[in-house]
DNA sequence: GAGAATACACTCACTAGTCGGTATACTTTG
DNA sequence: CAAAGTATACCGACTAGTGAGTGTATTCTC
């Protein structure tokens, strides 16, 4: 079996996984992880090269999923980005009812290792949130909105400061405030792009970006 | 000369805050902090009780200064609140640009002690960002904002959010972003304010909170 | 038999926290 | 007034445990 793909580096990273998110990255001793996933350390160490290594692929292995499951629940041809992008929030205070949630895992990385710029996790991090911002502007321009762009923008910094929020209050309500807001925002920005038509037009060519 | 006033605290103080917001509280030890400060590990437990007990002096000793030092910035009677909150963003993306510039401890502690809920740090910092909502609050409902409280809720979103994007991308241009989303929720509520002076009262009567 | 995958046992630095002791200064008491 | 007592503030050296990472031997699988 090949050496990155194999079963028990698989077991390797959900364990990683379970721990990292649950307790924090430097809360987490490799110990803990190779026991969790019920090998020594030295079989962690065949199958990465260092912790970094392993939380890097830790926070990769979430990459995908998480920007999926956003995706997969506001299904493309059904309802408005509105009101699509109001179920982001929705679905974002029914997660952090859940009291095994811990917020954000990327931006929880960047705040732990906010001090190295360079490392794997904040490369990772940052990868993610761009596709997501990338994909909401896809969203936002498919449904013809103007400055398709600047919006996702605004609705990023909502939607990670909605995060913030109930993570410092455990309060999930704070993201409903957020799907407000964003409400609000959409609206505004709604309104202009119907009286301009010129700037839809431009703001539809933007989707080039990738996501995969 | 005071035990919680001496200036052997004061130093110890100082030196954890060099360190635990420029590499992280978990990713320094008690050890470095006293070498910092020019004293024995022992002394340093002479003056806390615990690892804790510093990291809850540390976040302390910025409450009221972060606090403080938006509200000087922004003059009680010179400008409107959407003028004054707009310059509140607008200097969170000048210190982003400083190199030193590591994001908002609180927010950070909150992340990383995301699974310890009663945590000292925690307890700060919650009730830091509390004060601080409840300042913008009052400084909308000053200037006759209907539904002050839910405005400053989402502008406290922005907030925090911004800071997260500018942390996770290295960008202080969020900060704009930001800025402007808040001018959009600004205005928008303006408007309706406007047009029912009876929630402005309402809204006016909430100031009895308390900033010290 | 070869290479991949695992385990045992280890290193060395660092972790939070503690033990016992000391120098200084301010009080109390004969 | 002086000796004894006491509180403050400090330090060097220690403990028990954990941090990341490794060298070497063994087992599994093709």
């Amino acid at each position: 079996m090949a050496r990155d793909s194999s079963k028990t580096r698989r077991r390797l990273i959900a364990a990683a996984d379970g721990l990292f998110y649950g307790q924090g990255i430097r809360a987490v001793g490799v110990d803990a992880i190779a026991e969790a996933a019920g090998v020594t350390k030295r079989t962690l160490y065949y199958h990465f090269a260092s912790k970094d290594d392993l939380i890097a692929a830790y926070l990769e292995e979430r990459d995908l999923p998480t920007l999926g499951r956003y995706q997969r629940m506001i299904p493309e041809g059904g309802a408005s980005a509105a009101r699509r992008i109001r179920r982001i929030f929705e679905q974002l205070g029914k997660n952090a009812e859940d009291p095994r949630w811990r917020g954000c895992s990327f931006l929880r990385a960047a705040a732990e290792f906010a001090n190295l710029p360079g490392h794997p996790a904040r490369v990772v991090a940052a990868r993610h949130k761009r596709r997501f911002e990338a994909w909401l502007e896809e969203v936002l321009a498919a449904d013809g909105f103007g400055e398709a762009a600047a919006l996702a923008r605004q609705l990023m910094i909502l939607l990670d400061g909605a995060v913030a929020q109930i993570l410092i209050h455990r309060e999930p309500s704070y993201a409903l405030s957020a799907a407000d807001a964003a409400s609000t925002l959409l609206k505004r920005t709604n309104k202009s792009k119907r009286r301009s038509a010129h700037r839809r037009v431009r703001a539809g060519g933007l989707s080039g970006v990738h996501l995969s």
